[in-house]
RNA sequence: GGUCCCAUCGUCUAGCCCGGUCUAGGACGUCGCCCUCUCACGGCGAAAACAGGGGUUCGAAUCCCCUUGGGACUACCA
């Protein structure tokens, strides 16, 4: 039997982290086994769901490489297909309808507080007469239809994480739910989330619902459904949660936090990495060995398997997602780093126009082990751009004296009758006059690189000269030495 | 409150199913040392965990029970 997994988003809001992995766990299943992975749009929501959702979804899906053998399927396209499982399980007798207001059933659910039960519709439209309900329908009152859940037994969702082997729900403890919005024989109402969850798992024949756990007190209502519509039960594994400061990663205020947003889309605005996003969501939950960290996605599909997986919810580690990323920035070819480095400087307002990508790769690898996101590196290349507008002030103090005033004014004459600009060009006279003057290559090197780089730590000092250009560098020096002299006259 | 799930270093985890090889392994983070013109990168090293209590067993991180703790669900959302 060839495999079939879905992802199913609402398009509520945007793609977060912990859909991603969810999204990503499917795919890799699908892959490892040559199954087929579809994309399945869960939108009967018609209040809360959104084009622009839909959009960031299939956007960030596309940018992590998720890429889906099927769909996307929508459920706002699919009426008919519940319009008729509707009917098929009222003609079972699995269905009723339920006249009760808002109010009715909220005073239902306070009562269950009250008396410590867990709230349970009391199916009181089920004791209606037919004739009583035929009155509510001629009169139009509005009605939903509620699924019939057997008296006595018990619902197993078989998973392949979660319990051993399986979770049991008594049915006494489901409650018969509801299926579809309100409505009335002319006007009826939508199918909900369950429902048609149900109703698309059999349809599309999934073999394995993979999904966070939780889902797991739905599912036992789906497996209801999917039996009274005569479909196959799906091999279930609930995934643990990610969580978020001790909780379920929200959906709402999905970027409340600007450094650490949830939505995919946030964290690529940020410079992160779909290969590190990619290995970091692998792991969230999922192991290799146990020892190696860093995997290729090949390596990854490869060695995927449900076993694999923990049963227990885990932290979002930010710290180590961002260590994955600097990996990923080090060890991606510099090509790929200087195209997704590129529209930051230009954001930035660098003018690239007489730039080669030869001269920003160079830059990028002078300062790459600087940076883990790609958003670090307009600050982080700003001086081989334009002169210190100021200067570190830790460094100021440190450096700029007296004394360091009188070692720049050296270095600048150095500098100046230097003949050869490279690297050992450089190196030379400035080490001469280190020697010279007995001291160490650092205490030259330092109001050199605050002096040119308006930083205390920058890469070698001479590969720094070397790309800034003698023109630059010595104006530079000089400018430095001015405000010197203006601070402390 | 009810139902369900989970429980190894601060965090992510390996080991658990098939008890002895575990003086519990790796990674991030932290700290120290080395490399070094600074910072970073890199290298080396350190501190750091089987939630507690009962069983079972010659022997338990591994099996069972209880307690405690954490999480999810508890919509005419998904």
């Amino acid at each position: 039997m060839t495999i079939r997994v879905r992802f199913a988003p609402s398009p509520t809001g945007y793609l977060h982290v912990g859909g991603a992995r969810t999204a990503l766990f499917n795919y890799l299943w699908a892959k490892k086994n040559g199954g087929t992975f579809i994309l399945r749009i869960e939108d009967t929501d018609e209040e809360r769901s959104t084009e622009d959702s839909v959009a960031q979804i299939y956007e960030s899906m596309r940018w992590l490489g998720l890429h889906w053998d099927e769909g996307p399927v929508r459920q706002s396209d699919r009426a008919a297909l519940y319009q008729e499982a509707l009917r098929k399980m009222e003609a079972g007798g699995h269905l009723y309808r339920a006249f009760d207001t808002k109010e009715e059933l909220e005073e239902i659910r306070e009562q269950a507080r009250l008396e410590k039960r867990n709230p349970i519709y009391d199916r009181r439209a089920l004791r209606l007469t037919p004739a009583e309900v035929q009155a509510k329908l001629d009169a139009g009152v509005p009605f939903v239809w509620r699924f019939r859940v057997p008296d006595e037994g018990a619902t197993r969702v078989p998973d392949t994480l979660q319990g051993e082997g399986e979770c049991v729900f008594q049915n006494s403890e489901i409650g018969d739910f509801i299926i579809t919005r309100p409505g009335t024989i002319a006007n009826p109402g939508g199918p909900l989330y369950n429902f048609c969850c149900a109703v698309d798992d059999a349809e599309m024949r999934i073999t394995h619902v993979i999904r966070g756990a939780d889902h797991l007190s739905n599912t036992a209502r789906q497996i209801l459904m999917l039996e009274a519509l005569g479909a196959a039960i799906p091999q279930y594994t609930h995934l643990p949660l990610i969580l978020k400061g001790g909780k379920k990663m929200s959906k709402r205020d999905v970027d409340a936090d600007g450094r650490f947003p949830v939505s995919v889309s946030a964290r690529r605005d940020l410079g992160y990495h779909p290969e590190a996003t990619f290995n970091f969501l692998a792991l969230l939950g999922w192991s290799f060995d146990g020892e190696r960290e860093i995997l290729t996605r090949d390596e990854i599909i490869n060695a995927f398997s449900l076993d694999r997986l923990s049963k227990s919810n885990a932290n979002f580690d930010e710290d180590k997602y961002l260590f994955l990323n600097g990996w990923y920035t080090r060890h991606l070819p510099t090509a790929t780093i200087v195209a997704r480095v590129r529209p930051f400087l230009e954001a930035a307002g660098f003018d690239l126009a007489s730039r080669t990508d030869e001269w920003i790769g160079g830059v990028v690898g002078l300062e790459i082990e600087r940076c883990k996101l790609l958003t670090e590196f307009p600050e982080a290349l700003r001086y081989f751009f334009a002169a210190p507008a100021s200067y570190e002030e830790k460094g100021a103090k440190k450096f700029f004296t007296p004394e360091g005033l009188a070692l720049l004014e050296d270095s600048a004459a150095r500098l100046e009758t230097a003949t050869d600009w490279s690297h050992d060009g450089l190196e030379a006279p400035i080490k001469a006059l280190a020697e010279e003057k007995q001291l160490g290559l650092g205490k030259i090197a330092q109001p050199l690189r605050l002096a040119v780089s308006g930083r205390t730590a920058t890469p070698g000092l001479f590969e720094v000269l070397h790309v800034l250009g003698r023109e630059e560098t010595l104006s530079r020096i000089r400018r430095a030495v001015e405000v010197m002299r203006a601070a402390a006259p």
